[in-house]
DNA sequence: AAGTGGTCTAGACCACGTA
DNA sequence: ACGTGGTCTAGACCACTTG
């Protein structure tokens, strides 16, 4: 077959093909839940080999991007699905059995992003974000309060009937209203925690005296390319649950 | 090339090679650092192609067993390694350039598992225990308090100089040092992490006052097979350190 | 039966490190 | 020059899903 590709070919072949399906991800050509076009169909259309596509396709898969199901095609991974509901919320109960949260919204508006939500969402400082704030309840008790903002471009003629509907309605989390509302697929994160004393505006919320130690967790969330699209500020009630983490 | 292994064939045969070479690891056919054989040998050996024994150690090397060097060969992962220091040391400075920990040690004895640390580390209640209690500095100012726990018949004839001698002389860490004197490698670990007040032991070991928040977070550290090594309880002083977490 | 991904093989050539 | 891992190809066959 022939080696020629629309890009400039300094990278491995398979790296390059990445990229295309990467762009094509991104552009939105195939949204998330939907499949992409089998292997040989791509091999005929970037003119590589199968072997080359499969493998690009295994490290999106890697990565979380691509979802293969074997006799049926490779998906474009969602958070609807499941089994990815845990990937973003390393939260687990000291005692019993893993739960599902329930969301209570308590804030929905729109202000200005401060110097550090401007630098972690990579926007001008004082241009518009939308701002969330909620509680996460287990077993009925809130155990989470989270300040999340967003850069308002990006959620165009949102509302929070919007977000009260797709929570309530498909069980949904924020990550999912995102992907079928604006084709924003969240695919990675980086948080920093840090531990802190419950103040006077999340002791109440969270049912702690003031005072209380709290878990402090500051995330960033990114779609494709490592491009920045939420950012929120959580504080945890350790006192029945804990922040889990796998190192390999 | 024929399909017949000593190992009954219901795997695929790359995992068939990849528990065939994980096996070699945890005997200590081949120590860390240390190179194994080239691909094409073990497709001699095993009787299969080379691009099936390049499969079972592409999965090797994502699982952080094995390392590929281009032109020189595999090699057995290492924490002496430059580059993985940093795997096992999730805190960043908030302020400045990340740095290097020095480890003061203040307590090496012996005991006996208690409950919780005997399930973590699946042996019997009231086993021998080594018992290692120690400062993490950056800037020589104590950030961590670590009481670590580790099965007593693992660490045979271990020394309070011992320990001491090869932090100071490699800038080693701990896991390096089981490695090297006991051919045991940390692969993965498991961290539970929460928040909690300073007390009596913690605060003035900290430098912080009684009540101060902390990170607590409890590590299990497993070997090959997730096979359970090390217990250690880690109480963070986060006034100008995070934990930082990468979600994929 | 046809189409998909999953496994396995065999061979070619490239890039890197060492002698 | 040689041996190592790195990339790419081509083709065979298996396992699963759907019609």
């Amino acid at each position: 077959m022939k080696k020629e590709l629309v890009t400039p070919s300094f990278l491995p072949l398979y790296e390059q093909i990445k990229l295309l399906i990467t762009r094509g991800l991104a552009d939105g050509e195939w949204h998330p839940g939907e499949s992409i076009p089998s292997e040989m169909e791509l091999a005929r259309r970037y003119q590589v080999s199968q072997g080359t596509v499969r493998k690009a396709i295994d490290e999106l898969v890697m990565e979380n991007y691509l979802v293969r199901r074997q006799g049926k095609g490779t998906f474009v991974a969602t958070h609807t699905d499941d089994g990815t509901v845990y990937r973003f919320l390393h939260l687990m109960p000291l005692e019993g059995e893993r739960e599902y949260p329930h969301s209570k919204f308590i804030g929905f508006g729109r202000g200005k992003a401060d110097a550090q939500v401007a630098k972690r969402l990579d926007v001008r400082p004082g241009s518009g974000v939308v701002v969330l704030r909620r509680l996460l309840e287990f077993s009925g008790k809130p155990v989470v309060y989270d300040d999340i903002r967003l850069p308002a471009a990006l959620l165009k003629g949102i509302t929070s009937a919007m977000i009260e509907d797709h929570v309530n309605a498909h069980k949904g989390t924020l990550y999912s209203l995102y992907e079928t509302h604006y084709f924003i697929r969240i695919v990675s994160a980086q948080e920093r925690i840090r531990a802190a004393l419950a103040d006077e505006t999340s002791a109440p919320l969270l049912n702690v005296a003031a005072g209380a130690p709290l878990l402090c967790i500051e995330r960033v969330a990114f779609t494709y390319n490592k491009q920045p699209v939420e950012w929120r500020m959580s504080y945890v009630n350790t006192d029945n649950y804990y922040y889990f983490d796998e190192l390999n």
